[in-house]
DNA sequence: CTATTTTTACTACTTTTAGTTGTATTTGTC
DNA sequence: GACAAATACAACTAAAAGTAGTAAAAATAG
């Protein structure tokens, strides 16, 4: 019988959760009682989870365990994010500190910012950004 | 960390919706490839069930693997964090902009202020900057 | 820019347990 | 009663979870 869930997929998911959480894998593990190198595997899918694991690993990251498994994609978020779900580290960065912000003036000014700065370097103004 | 789902609970929803989709321990084995006796142990639960093969199970049954996890109404919520999945409308812009922008120097640089801003948002300043 | 620490990655090894096989009960129905 | 099914339980094997050690990136400091 195939495999109906993607294991890589779900470690996809739960390093995005960890970092959004802001936890090092190392952290984690600690939270789980296991190494770090375990917490790698789950995360790179070189070794099944449980289901007492996975538990373990959305409490652990304040997440509800259905976020891992809901096997329909109605997780697509948006078109405007092609592949859904995967975030650079950069990106999961940026939206951690942009939860932060509590100040709802602070957040819409930052926004437009953001969006003016990128529309700059729509125009091809990327190359002497610098000094 | 202690463990957050009975897996024995699991075991029992399990062997009710065999029954109810009418199949034998035997009959669900061969459905899923392997011996009856481990569908026992499942159904005992003296075997701990990967996610892969919960939704195995899941699909021989014709039953929504939520079925067997979801049960847990209250986890979470911690609000900072949970809702990662779902991105607010404002996230998706701010990520829309940021990939726009091409130049890495500067993604690193606009994070780093975003960074500062967050960590003084954190201090409780949200309302008033200090003057 | 260099040194140092933290975080993550990869590989080899050990231990646990999923999964198998065999046999024994149980629960029918004829 | 006999006879098949479905289920239970124990001992064993194969496979995967989990550990440990080392190396390479990334951050962070100096």
């Amino acid at each position: 019988m195939e495999k109906r869930v993607d294991i890589r997929h779900i470690g996809n998911l739960i390093r995005i959760a960890r970092k959004m959480a802001g936890l090092s894998q190392m952290e984690l593990a600690e939270k789980l009682g296991i190494s770090y190198q375990q917490v790698q595997k789950y995360e790179k899918g070189l070794s099944e989870i449980s289901l007492s694991r996975l538990s373990q690993i959305a409490h652990a990251l304040n997440t509800p365990i259905n976020r891992f498994i809901s096997d329909d994609e109605k997780m697509m978020v948006s078109e405007s994010m092609s592949l859904y779900g995967i975030l650079s580290d950069d990106e999961i960065e940026l939206l951690r500190f942009f939860r932060k912000i509590k100040n709802k003036k602070l957040k819409a000014e930052f926004l437009m910012v953001m969006k003016n700065i990128s529309e700059l370097s729509e125009k091809g103004l990327s190359k002497k950004a610098k000094s």
